[in-house]
DNA sequence: ATGAAAATATGATATTTATCATATTAAAGG
DNA sequence: CCTTTAATATGATAAATATCATATTTTCAT
């Protein structure tokens, strides 16, 4: 079993506030698990007893519409800490988690999680702070979903992926959604999307080839998101 | 000044927790205001040192976006408490919130409100499950933008205003919206959401009496909104 | 009450986006 | 390596939505 101790991950989470008691304690009850790409974390609707941190991998949230589609609501990094809102609110699952990579997760169960929120006040605070920065998150998706259009969506988003992610060593982006997916992200028809990608290879603002997206004029592309 | 320990708006929000104490330190540097309709309470990017507790009326909580309308995020009633976010974020305000009915809110300092998050463990939980409900809300209304058509989000929305703030005595929506607001909220342009209405109205769905918007066939509204 | 301004309504039209069909290419499993 | 399946691509078309113009109604300050 490895120790939550050395682990750097813990670092970017909520989980920096923890001591070394906690963090022997921890590493006591957590399981570690591999976690392919495309395999389920968890289920939207499914009583999840306590969080999944992202130690390797990026994973997609989503959610599924009544007219059968998955949104994506967002995606999650290594240090992230999946599961926390339901926790909290003690209710099942409100998204679906799953890899799109081949990941590494550890489990910690809820009883351990709660027992940080009641003694240990700037853990509490870590959890408030990222669950605020996911809300703002949230309200500068909505407004993009709401005021622009498919294109500028398609803009925003190809540069966020970079922003978020980096790039391969060839320079496309380091994450690989199926158009599908991509399609889900911005909230558009899987035709949609591949016809706007098309149209921005034609206009010379990213490249593709295959599966691989190379962004290679960021400024216009920006120019076309606003 | 009027006491916190006997305001029954207290019961709906986190400050439920506040004990005698705390409630009357609170009363003591807590200020009353008065807001008409329309006015704003504070502005996105302005620094609030402090939070607004709803006492009584609507507020909506906008964001402008690049194209110059504004989306509106979500809609505001007694007992919440704006501006938490922020405070807890140590960052400016994300959103504007404007009152959509003549309003009462009391605000209340950043210090004060810090000094219950450090002391009172059941405060910071109830600010938390807050702000997870926020978000799951914000998840859903996402879905809603990315997959759902113009149409089906009127409709959502006309049953949520219903649900959400009741009716006049009349029957018709407690919340008086304008068209621009309603298109504001579904992510459309006001002629598009005028027009939806009308045909809403034809089809015997809702009634429309100037201002005033009466759902007549909850059923066939909600078949809709799937 | 009255005139000006704002909000609502509706028509005409352009643009965007979705849908359905089908071709092409890439990926995966035996 | 081949075959089958899935993913990507693109055309044709329909449907949804935005935009612009203008009429009508409501609101509000004087």
């Amino acid at each position: 079993m490895s120790k939550c101790e050395q682990c750097i991950v813990r670092e970017f989470s909520s989980l920096k506030s923890l001591n070394k008691e906690e963090l022997i304690k921890m590493a006591n009850c957590k399981t570690s698990k591999t976690i392919k790409k495309g395999e389920l974390i968890f289920e939207e609707g499914e009583t999840v007893n306590g969080v999944f941190c992202v130690k390797e991998g990026v994973c997609k949230m989503t959610k599924l519409s009544p007219n059968g589609k998955d949104q994506i609501i967002k995606l999650a990094q290594k240090g992230e800490l999946l599961g926390q809102r339901s926790l909290i609110s003690d209710e099942p699952a409100n998204l679906s988690a799953i890899a799109l990579e081949d990941m590494q997760v550890c489990f910690i169960p809820k009883s351990e999680i709660m027992g940080f929120f009641d003694k240990n006040n700037q853990f509490s605070m870590n959890v408030m702070k990222t669950i605020c920065g996911d809300l703002k998150d949230s309200d500068t998706h909505m407004v993009s979903l709401g005021q622009k259009t498919v294109k500028q969506r398609l803009a925003e988003t190809l540069l966020y992926l970079e922003d978020t992610f980096g790039n391969q060593e060839d320079g496309s982006l380091q994450i690989q959604l199926s158009r599908e997916e991509l399609a889900g992200m911005i909230g558009t028809a899987t035709e949609s999307c591949i016809r706007l990608l098309s149209e921005f290879n034609k206009l010379e603002l990213i490249d593709l080839k295959g599966k691989k997206i190379t962004i290679t004029d960021r400024n216009k592309l920006k120019r076309l998101a606003e």
